[in-house]
Order: structure tokens, then C-alpha cells, then sequence
RNA sequence: CGGGGCAUGGCGCAGUCUGGUAGCGCACCUGGUUUGGGACCAGGGGGUCGCAAGUUCGAAUCUUGCUGCCCCGACCA
């Protein structure tokens, strides 16, 4: 993409409403722009680090064996009222009539809507299990949204929703998505603990939260350091074995949020030197609910025995846009974000520092085209804009290489390649260069 | 919803107390000089001062009502 083509409006200085520095570094970034209180527009950088980070989910939850589908935002209040959740879900549910005075709702939640579509089709145990999720927005109308994404009235998420005949196949599905959470995180650089959360109607330890360690986080969290450590299962892992050994060695150590944590507990299971304390935010949160919405809204099917029976359920939540302002409130510095590769906007950045001069030109556009060849999505900052002014840009976006070509270099046959994350600046030759950018 | 605050050009702000031609920096446009860490000179464009009503010869400024937004608390992916 050539910045001279592309719509990267960048604030100079920070936008006085925002707070916390994702919030903040987004919007200087031209990533997003804040349309109503909690509502945003994504702009075109901020749109392709959702759309990475979408399909990261998306690829993870497949390889769990979830079936992705897509249902609307807008629901019918009929089906809340078969669950009973109409009248509980109290003001936080954006409630709105159509021409004909219908009673409609934008979805904070999708529950009952996959209930209904599962019972329309699915009579027998034999079609379970089973497993269905959709990335579709969401809106909660949030006493009070701030930070930005992080916590918005509107915001994107990836529910998935598990069908299964026992309890016990339920369990089996649960850490299905335990693991496929585990992964998601892992490839997105973020460490995820998962955290027993507050238990369902059910009860049990079937309900978790996932917390990634991030300074700025909203809670503080305790954990035991050695769950830090713990391998995250490989790509290759087998989501038809059973995984409960896996689970169990992540929700074995200790790990609390504020409202779960025992300080005695904690004093008494981890050694001084194991403890950790830290800053987390939430960017999952899964759990098992049994029959509470089959039940009521007769999603049954007949068993081996030829008995009618409600399905076991569990649902599976992960919200993109706020794991966005995640990865930056965990990468960033003074001058901007710090992306891991699979969340970067761009992977290279090709940084022309004299457009019009033909020797600069010629090396800037055929390193370009050379990284497109290599499959690279390059960024090629072609405009006429000051040094100085390039290096912040590109700092602030935080594109994770980039390549400098200036004259000083060229004269000698070399560009700099610099590393948004480490730092490190190398004088390379071109061929160097590409190679360093394409490992 | 309770407590606090803000609203003046795209962004950041001054001006409001004490009513009298709407300003500054950045950004933008034109021309020129520049060009390895947010350039300089000259010229230029752009604002219903959140909305409504009131007071006044005269309102960004005073009064009343409303709206939007931000921060602190309870809630959440």
C-alpha cells in the first residue's frame, strides 16, 4: 500500500478524552474514530488489525472443530421472552420497534438465537456434538463505556455455543475451546491466564475467564508464577484426544482475579518467590450453563434410548475489538505500538526519505516490489513529508520492520532496517535487507 | 444513576470573571527555499463560539432550559 494512496489520518498531538494509552495511541494511530459514547468507526489500519485478529479466532476455532455461521444483530424480543430473558436483561439490552410496533433488540448475546436454530434441525445425539460460533457485532448499552474499545457499547465478538447430550460430552466441548483459547492468545504474543470466574447457574469449574498480563490492566490479578511457564499445546494438538490433562495443568496453579482471590489461599499454596501480582485484562470468558436455555426452549434430542432429552450447553466468548486495545496496552512505548507480527497492520514499512530523488525512488519502489513479491503487505510511505515526521508516523503505528532509504545509503548500496520492538538498526545491502524483513 | 468537569475552524487551546470587530499553535491550500529525527519565508482559505429561549443598543461572555461528551463509582467480551 503506498501512503500517498491510502486514508492514515495520524493526530499529532493526543486527543484529550483519552485515557488509557490504547485508547489514546488508536486514535492518534487513525485507527479508529469515536462516533457516540462507546460507538466507533474503524478506520483502515485499525480495520486490518481486526481483521487479523478476527481471523486468528476464526482459524483456532475451526481447528477446534466449531462450524462458523452468521446470525443478525437484530433479534425478535419473542424469542428473549421464551428464555425469559426479556424482562431480566434490564436496560443494558437495546430494546427498538419496527414500522409495525414489532419489539425487536439489538443482540447483546446470542443465546437464545442458536438455541432456536438448534432445535429446528438437530433431533438426534448423533448429530453431536456440536459446535457453532459467529464474529458478529454486539451491543450492550454499558452504564458507562470509556477507554475506547476496550469497553464500548458496540464491539465485536466471537461467541461460540456447544451442544452436546451429557454433561460430561459438555465438559469434553468446554476444554475443547479451553485449549483452542489457550492457542489463540499464544499466537496473538499474549500471555492468557485463565482465571476461575464467578460460576454459572450450574456451578462448578466449568466457568473461566481469560486474563492477559498488561500494566495498564483494568484488575489486579494473582497468580502463581509457574503458570507462565506451562507450554501452550502446539497447533498440531488433538482436539479428538481427551485434553482434560491440559486443562487441568492450567487451572491447577493458582490464579485470581480481585473479586476471586484469597490472600491466605495464595500465601499458603505459592511460595513467596512463585507469587505474582499484576494488572490483567479480561479477553475471555467461557463457561458451561447445562439445560438453562435448552430447557425452557425445548432444544431437545432424542437419546440412544429413544428418550427426548435437553441438550447440555456452554458458551465461549472472546471480544476482537477489545483484544485489539489489549495487544497495545501489552506493546507499546513513548513513541507508539509495538504489534506482534500477527496483529501488525502491515509487516514492512518502506520509508522513502527524498520522493523525487531518482536514486531513492528507484530503490524504494523495487525493495516494494520485491516484498510483494515475497508476500509481504508492505507499507510505502512515498510522501513528501519530512524525516522526522516519517519516523514518528511510523513509530506511532508500529509497523514491525522498517526499511529507511535515504541517500546517505543508497551511495553505499544499503538501507536501514530497523526493528519497531527491538530497537536494533542494521545497515543492510538490498538483497540483506529483504532477507532480514522476509525470515 | 450518584459525584465532578468540559463544549470556541480538522486537532490542541486562549478569550467568558469585568458584554463592545472571534484569536493562537498545529494541520490545510498557493508560491519559493529546504530535505537522515515532527523545517523556514511569503501569501491564503476555513468558525451557526453545542442547541433553544431570555436580558441588553449590543451576548462566545450574563440568566434559564436542553443536548452531547469526558473523568470517578456499581456492571461487562
Amino acid at each position: 500500500m503506498r501512503l500517498s494512496r491510502f486514508f492514515l489520518p495520524i493526530l499529532r498531538e493526543d486527543p484529550k478524552e483519552a485515557e488509557i494509552v490504547s485508547h489514546r495511541l488508536m486514535l492518534r494511530a487513525g485507527m479508529i474514530r469515536q462516533e457516540s459514547a462507546g460507538i466507533y468507526a474503524w478506520l483502515p489500519l485499525g480495520l486490518k488489525v481486526l481483521r487479523k485478529v478476527e481471523q486468528i479466532i476464526r482459524e483456532e476455532q475451526n481447528r477446534a472443530g466449531a462450524i462458523e455461521v452468521l446470525m443478525p444483530t437484530i433479534q425478535s424480543a419473542d424469542l428473549w421472552r421464551e428464555s425469559g430473558r426479556y424482562d431480566d436483561y434490564g436496560k443494558e439490552m437495546l430494546r427498538i420497534a419496527d414500522r409495525q410496533g414489532r419489539d425487536m433488540l439489538f443482540g447483546p448475546t446470542n443465546e437464545e438465537m442458536i438455541t432456536e436454530i438448534f432445535r429446528g434441525y438437530v433431533k438426534s445425539y448423533r448429530d453431536l456434538p456440536l459446535n457453532l460460533y459467529h464474529i458478529q457485532w454486539k451491543f450492550r448499552d454499558e452504564i458507562r463505556p470509556r477507554f475506547g474499545v476496550m469497553r464500548s457499547r458496540e464491539f465485536l465478538m466471537k461467541d461460540a455455543y456447544s451442544f452436546d447430550l451429557t454433561a460430561e460430552a459438555s465438559r469434553a466441548a468446554y476444554h475443547r475451546m479451553f485449549v483452542s483459547y489457550l492457542r489463540t492468545f499464544e499466537r496473538l504474543d499474549l500471555k492468557a491466564i485463565p482465571m476461575r470466574a464467578e460460576s454459572g447457574p450450574i456451578g462448578g469449574d466449568m466457568s473461566h475467564e481469560f486474563i492477559i498480563l498488561a500494566s495498564t490492566g483494568e484488575s489486579e490479578v494473582f497468580c502463581d508464577k509457574s503458570i507462565l511457564d506451562l507450554p501452550v499445546p502446539s497447533e498440531d494438538v488433538d482436539y479428538g484426544s481427551d485434553l482434560s490433562g491440559i486443562v487441568s495443568d492450567f487451572t491447577t496453579p493458582y490464579a485470581a482475579t480481585e473479586e476471586m482471590h484469597d490472600q491466605a489461599e495464595f500465601e499458603r499454596r505459592v511460595v513467596a518467590d512463585q507469587r505474582v501480582t499484576a494488572r490483567g485484562i479480561e479477553v475471555g470468558h467461557i463457561f458451561y450453563f447445562g439445560t438453562k436455555y435448552s430447557e425452557p426452549m425445548g432444544a431437545k434430542v432424542t437419546g440412544p434410548d429413544g428418550v427426548d432429552v435437553p441438550v447440555h450447553m456452554g458458551s465461549y466468548g472472546i471480544g476482537p475489538s477489545r483484544l485489539v486495545a489489549a495487544i497495545i496496552e501489552a506493546y507499546h512505548d513513548n513513541d507508539g505500538i509495538k504489534w506482534p507480527d500477527a496483529a501488525a497492520p502491515f509487516d514492512t514499512a518502506v520509508v522513502n526519505l527524498k520522493p523525487g530523488d531518482g536514486a531513492t525512488d528507484t530503490v524504494s519502489e523495487d525493495l516494494y516490489a520485491k516484498l510483494q513479491i515475497a508476500g509481504k503487505d508492505a507499507l510505502y510511505d512515498d510522501t513528501d513529508a519530512r524525516a522526522g515526521a516519517k519516523f514518528a508516523a511510523m513509530d506511532l503505528i508500529g509497523v514491525p520492520w522498517q526499511l529507511i532509504i535515504g541517500p546517505r545509503g543508497v551511495k553505499d548500496g544499503q538501507v536501514e532496517v530497523k526493528n519497531r520492538r527491538t530497537g536494533e538498526r542494521d545497515m543492510l545491502s538490498y538483497d540483506d535487507a529483504i532477507s532480514r524483513v522476509a525470515a
